[in-house]
DNA sequence: TCCTTTAGTATCCTTTTGTATACTATACCA
DNA sequence: TGGTATAGTATACAAAAGGATACTAAAGGA
């Protein structure tokens, strides 16, 4: 096993994952199913409308998401995961598994290092 | 499931695999055991000292690999994962398998992006 | 006496990310 | 006629991450 290879495609899912609000809009998709922008706006307070477009953005040209565009006034835009984004949800059950296991494992650090 | 806590913990792995050389110092710990700084340098051309310093520490911090020193001129200093550390093997390893599958599609992608 | 080695720091600079704020088009409604 | 709603864009700015380069201590060897 040569470690290269193998980096490069660790690699190639975190690029995919990393950004700001990544994970929650991944999250919040697969979780409730298409929705449209300003649902997924609304659901994450704090995020601008700039950082949300971007970030789906970046995610449409990953082939993560997908963007369906209403042709109305006012605009309709729905957003949904792909097939192919789907088959990240095995690294964020890892994710979440391994986070909720150690959160006790790092409270005690902080802990140690706070009465030191 | 309520997605507020779950993002927590999807975060809490993704903050300690993000940063440019992380994920390849763990490999390198993981595959090759315990090494001394001037190995790991040796093994990831490209990366500066300040770098890997300061990777090394954020990891350290977490806990994730342990930094031994040896009071020694010149001075001799070992890094190795941690048990904690070695729980992350998971992650790493489903990001791995996703990235080995889909490389494919992501060529693909890449290619009908090209052709247009 | 000076060079080498190791594991760092210190300083400054560039690039990447993220935030704040204001602006747009256009149908519909009162 | 003017306000509302939706899904954005444009611009400017602030903060974080990363990179380049030079410097350090102190033992041992030529």
């Amino acid at each position: 096993m040569n470690i290269e290879p193998e980096l490069c495609r660790v690699e190639d899912a975190l690029g995919i994952l990393v950004g700001k609000w990544k994970p929650i809009i991944l999250l919040h998709l697969l979780k409730n199913g298409t929705q449209r922008f300003s649902e997924l706006k609304r659901r994450m307070p704090g995020i601008t409308q700039k950082m949300l477009t971007n970030q789906l953005r970046e995610l449409e040209n990953e082939d993560i998401i997908q963007r369906v565009v209403y042709p109305q006034v006012p605009p309709k835009v729905e957003y949904s995961i792909t097939e192919y984004g789907r088959s990240l949800e095995p690294i964020l059950h890892a994710m979440h598994e391994w986070g909720t296991k150690h959160t006790l494992h790092r409270r005690q650090i902080m802990n140690e290092r706070a009465s030191k």
